[in-house]
DNA sequence: TGAATTTGGTTGATAATGTCATCTACATTC
DNA sequence: GAATGTAGATGACATTATCAACCAAATTCA
């Protein structure tokens, strides 16, 4: 493991650079598109919220913690958007039956309706992004990705 | 060209909302590690501001107006990091000579000192970040994502 | 040449994002 | 039942990002 390491460094001390670059720069261009396309629509929800939005859609009564969990965000960064959320009716909360400090969180329907909104929005997007590369390289790149994300979540205690 | 897009979308309208995902966490990661290691460096330089000095590292004698460029941040902000750099007398200025309105960026000593260690910082991150990736896994990974960041670039008007 | 426009850079205002520490109410452990 | 842990809320603050308005030098072109 260690040895692979070493090796991949030694090989390509500036491929490390120009990979964290990489991702800086898509992940800026990804977000300040998103913002701008939201802006254009007047929908009046930033990123963090919208992220936010389609976690709760994809698993319906879902807490603050496992949002906290699956974004490694800070919780009080958590805490404030699903606050937002909740203000502008985006979000219904329900008390827990078995822990009555927890808080279940459901889309309300203009909220499962900006986060279709966005979705298509993110969609476009990543589509653009994507633009030439065949499914193949899509899987490889996810799966990249998603290696690479493990590596680094497993690694700090 | 069009036809491989919609390919693309028809089969995996997922996917691009798991790449998404992948590449916002791995930056959120990568960002907020190397924030937590210079401050246990006590090195007083930002995530920006380092990502400034490596290019006025690589590329001496730049302007404000490239690193807007290849950055695609707003001026402003550069303009800012820029002038921080400046009062730590990390990175030096001098007039153009042909475009009086233009200063050309150069590091100092310990500009150049602080960048080589933010540098090694920032690789020893990737690094842990693709422990377990072949070399070709990293060209693959790297190619991929410039592509996507010259998809997004050459659209923009 | 001289007016209009563009360009490099600056500044103010403000929004969005992220971090840390502290606090509460409830849960769990022992 | 006391100590400890956990879900979430809140205050304070730093960083990052965006927009608009501005100045001065440069360029365009009438």
């Amino acid at each position: 493991m260690t040895k692979q390491v070493d090796k991949v460094n030694h090989m390509n001390k500036h491929i490390s650079q120009e990979i964290f670059d990489a991702i800086a720069g898509l992940n800026h261009q990804m977000r300040s598109r998103l913002h701008q396309a939201a802006r254009d629509k007047e929908v009046a929800v930033s990123g963090m919220e919208f992220r936010a939005l389609n976690f709760i859609g994809r698993k319906p009564g879902t807490t603050q913690r496992d949002l906290v969990q699956h974004s490694g965000r800070d919780k009080a960064q958590i805490a404030r958007i699903i606050n937002n959320l909740r203000q502008q009716e985006l979000v219904e909360t329900r008390p827990d039956e078995n822990d009555k400090r927890a808080t279940r969180l459901y889309l309300s329907a203009s909220g499962q309706a900006i986060s279709d909104d966005f979705k298509t929005m993110s969609q476009q997007l990543v589509g653009q992004a994507i633009e030439g590369l065949s499914t193949e390289e899509c899987q490889t790149l996810l799966s990249l990705l998603a290696r690479m994300n493990r590596n680094l979540d497993g690694s700090e205690a």
